[in-house]
RNA sequence: UGGGGUGUAGCCAAGCGGUAAGGCACCGGUUUUUGGUAUCGGCAUGCGCAGGUUCGAAUCCUGCCACCCCAG
C-alpha cells in the first residue's frame, strides 16, 4: 500500500472477498517535508494515509523500512546511469526489485496465498500458465514498467485494477469513504521532490555537473552544456542554442569525451536497437512483434534478431538506458534494456 | 578619420514612407507513474544614438557612435 488510491482500493477489494487481508507498505525514502508534494508515494504522509485506510478497512497493516534497499537498487543506479550518459527508468527497477522481489518475499514469509498490487495491467490465464496483458484502459496501462516480471512472480501476483478504468477506482474509494479517494495521481519520479532530477543526481554524485562541448553531427562545436546528466537522447529543450534555422535535438551523449552531440530531427531516426539483460515470459525472438521504447507511445512493428530489435519503420529518439518492451497484441512478451542504436543514414545535405 | 559595408527582441532575420513577418532560444499551459517528444499560448509602444523632413519614418536627410571588410 503506497498511500495512493489504487493500492488502497486493491486492499479494499481484497478485504471485501472475505479473505484474510494484510496491508504492507514499504517506506522507500524520506525527504522530510518535501514528500508532502502532490504525486509522492511511499513516504511520510503517504504512509499515514495507508495506515488510515487499513484501519478503516479493519485489516492488518505493516510498514517496513526499505530506504537503504531502495537507495541501492533504484536511486544509486539511477544516478550512475545518468553519469554514464544513459537515461535510466527507475520505475522499472523499482518494480523489479523492491516490489516484485522484496515485497514478493515478504508476502511469502507472511504466508500469503498471493500478492495483489494496484498496477494497471492484467493477468490472464493461458495454456502455459498466466500471461501478462495490457490494462483494459489503454490510457492507464502500466505494462511498460512491468516488462521484467518473471513467470514465477506472475503466478503469485494479482492485479485487481487491470480491468477497470481509473474513474471506477476512484468511485469505489469514494463509496467506501477512503480518505485517499481524491488524492492526485502520482507522476514524475517519486523520489525527486520537484521535478529537478539533476539535483538528486548531484547530491549522490557530487562530481556530476562537469560541463563540456555541444557538438553538431557535422563536427562544429556550437556551445557548452551544463553536464551530461541534464540531457537525454531526443531532447530538444534546454540546449539554449539560438540562431538556428531548425530546432536541434540531442542525438547522442558521449560520456568519454563529455560531449553532447546534436543534430536535426532527421538525425534522431534509428532503424534498430541492441538490447540485453532481457527478460521473457513469452516467445519473442525472430517473430513479428509490437515494440515500445518509451511508456507513452503506440507500440510499433518490429522484429528481434540476434539481440537487435529492428523496427519496420524508423523510430525517433531512442535512448540507451531505456527499456524496449515487446508485445504480441495486448500480451507482454518481455523486453530488455537498450544498449545502443543504429542510426538511419542521413542525406549528405544537412543544413 | 582613404574606400566600401552593416547596425531591427537572447540569437538568426524580413521589412526599404503608412503604423514591427518568420525561425531558433526562452517562459507558461496541455499531455504523462522514467527521461524526453508533441501540441497550444506568450514573448520589441519600438528598429545603434541624437536631431530634421513628413499628416505619418525602422524605412528619406544630417551628424555622431560601434562593428566588419578592402586598401595604405
Amino acid at each position: 500500500m503506497s498511500g495512493g488510491v489504487d493500492s488502497s482500493v486493491v486492499a479494499a477489494l481484497a478485504a471485501r472477498t472475505g479473505a484474510e487481508t494484510i496491508g504492507v507498505t514499504l517506506q522507500l525514502y524520506d525527504h522530510g517535508s518535501a514528500v508532502k508534494r502532490a504525486g509522492a508515494c511511499c513516504a511520510g504522509q503517504d504512509i499515514r494515509d495507508a495506515r488510515a485506510v487499513a484501519d478503516k478497512l479493519g485489516i492488518a497493516h505493516y510498514v517496513f523500512d526499505h530506504e537503504s534497499r531502495f537507495r541501492e537498487s533504484v536511486i544509486d543506479h539511477f544516478a550512475d546511469e545518468y553519469m554514464a550518459g544513459r537515461t535510466p527508468i527507475p520505475c522499472v527497477r523499482c518494480n523489479m526489485g523492491v516490489k516484485f522481489t522484496d515485497l514478493f518475499r515478504l508476502a511469502r514469509e507472511l504466508g500469503a496465498d498471493c500478492l495483489a498490487t494496484g498496477h494497471y495491467v492484467r493477468r490472464v490465464g493461458g495454456p502455459q500458465g498466466a500471461q501478462l496483458h495490457q490494462a483494459a484502459d489503454p490510457a492507464r496501462d502500466q505494462s511498460y514498467f512491468l516488462f521484467a516480471t518473471t513467470q514465477d512472480q506472475l503466478d503469485y501476483l494479482r492485479f485487481p485494477l487491470g480491468d477497470m478504468p481509473k474513474q471506477q477506482v476512484r468511485e469505489i474509494a469514494k463509496e467506501l469513504g477512503l480518505i485517499v479517494a481524491m488524492k492526485p495521481d502520482s507522476q514524475d519520479i517519486c523520489f525527486v521532490p520537484d521535478g529537478d532530477y539533476a539535483s538528486v543526481v548531484r547530491k549522490i554524485r557530487p562530481d556530476a555537473d562537469s560541463g563540456g562541448d555541444i557538438v553538431h553531427i557535422d563536427g562544429r562545436v556550437l556551445g557548452q552544456h551544463k553536464g551530461l546528466i541534464h540531457y537525454t537522447v531526443g531532447q530538444r529543450k534546454g540546449l539554449e542554442l539560438g540562431g538556428q534555422p531548425m530546432p536541434l535535438y540531442v542525438v547522442r551523449l558521449n560520456a568519454e569525451k563529455g560531449e553532447v552531440i546534436v543534430g536535426p530531427r532527421a538525425a534522431l531516426r534509428v532503424s534498430a536497437a541492441r538490447i540485453d539483460d532481457c527478460s521473457w515470459i513469452g516467445p519473442a525472438d525472430g517473430r513479428s512483434v509490437l515494440a515500445k521504447v518509451r511508456s507513452l507511445s503506440k507500440p510499433v512493428p518490429a522484429m528481434l534478431q540476434a539481440g537487435w530489435l529492428r523496427f519496420d519503420d524508423p523510430e525517433y529518439g531512442v535512448s540507451p538506458g531505456q527499456a524496449a518492451v515487446l508485445y504480441d497484441g495486448t500480451r507482454i512478451l518481455g523486453g530488455g534494456w537498450i544498449q545502443e542504436t543504429q542510426a538511419v543514414e542521413l542525406d549528405l545535405a544537412v543544413a
